[in-house]
DNA sequence: TAGAACTTTCAAAAGGTTCTGAAAGTTCAA
DNA sequence: TTGAACTTTCAGAACCTTTTGAAAGTTCTA
């Protein structure tokens, strides 16, 4: 087996899929996971069979480790399941079909983590400067930081009722996310 | 000037600072920008007034080059304005403090060029399929990419009904996201 | 129990991204 | 026009992420 890529003659099918596989791959990526992730659960997803490990890796060009990494993750995010096919000794793997539930999913615990983590830094930047030393500019920083926060709060609840209702209305944000801000208003420094 | 980190006492100010624009920084990486695009943005933010480069690059111990560059990014996406102080030779930056300003400026240029990308090959991977060469499982596959593209006009069109009216609504999704899928029903395969 | 078929793990390599630092570029005052 | 102050650019360095490939692990059959 040579080192390079081979480049064989490619069937409509094959192309097909790798076109829509990275295509995915992309809009995964921007969610930050990983390209390859997308690209297996989409060969999977249109496959619309169970496929085995090796299949999908020929496809994708990818080494069996790669793909069983792949697998693990994407199982890890119940977006891939194991298949049991009777007399074959290897796994089989299928795609979810319920774009809902692996949207709610992610949402539900990676976005909350990230958002909670914010939260937490945030509200302790905010004690810092209110409990701290009084400077020129400490109670305007103090008023950004504290925006900040409100800001994240009120997109965590957004979110989260978006994963309730699959419905967002940011209205509730109204005029803190678009204010104009009296900067530092008829003061002058050095 | 030493090649490693100094240590120098921090003002609680200054912790505030570095705590809440790395946290800025996280949510922005994770919307495909870099951290230090967060950072920056977070520091004048917080500063409520305008800052020179060096005064950025110091707080954030960053160099002249990464901060000039950060500087033209930012102002590239509209969310840092150059400022001219009379009688300062250097320029100073502030912060764009309208988020809504901020959202719907990159959800209408990044996120719509990726949804167009995504979409344009996902048209293409359906039409290989549908003009192709019959096999058995390809009116599957093409009806799997079908629902793949359906998937991403609607998200394209919720995403521009959100950035128009601050609301979105994922009921249209309604059974394209949570179907049931009957998988290749009735059929067996070898 | 031995061995074949298959999967998982992980150290090292490859590949990608971001930052540094110095040189080039720009602007302004004199 | 010169030189000081400041900014930008970019090749190489540093850093981070992902993949490979081979060894170890697992599961099943005989």
């Amino acid at each position: 087996m040579p080192a390079v890529a081979e480049h064989l003659p490619i069937s409509p099918q094959h192309q097909a899929e790798l076109l829509a596989a990275d295509a995915i791959g992309d809009i995964i990526e921007h969610w930050g996971f990983r390209k390859v992730l997308g690209r297996v659960w989409t060969v999977l997803f249109i496959a619309a069979e169970p496929l085995p490990a090796a299949s999908i890796g020929e496809r994708l060009a990818m080494s069996a480790g790669a793909t069983s990494m792949a697998l693990t993750e994407l199982q890890r995010w119940g977006v891939v399941k194991r298949v049991w096919r009777p007399g074959e000794r290897k796994e089989f793997f299928e795609a979810e079909t319920d774009f809902w539930k692996m949207i709610s999913k992610v949402f539900s615990e990676r976005e909350r983590l990230l958002a909670d983590s914010v939260r937490e830094r945030l509200e302790t930047a905010a004690k810092l400067l209110r409990s701290a030393p009084p400077g020129p500019l400490t109670k305007a920083s103090t008023d950004r930081v504290e925006r900040l926060l409100s800001f994240v709060l009120v997109a965590q609840t957004a979110l989260e009722g978006f994963i309730k209702s699959r419905q967002v209305d940011f209205s509730p944000f109204g005029n803190l996310v678009s204010f104009p801000l009296r900067v530092a208003k008829g003061k002058k420094e050095g």
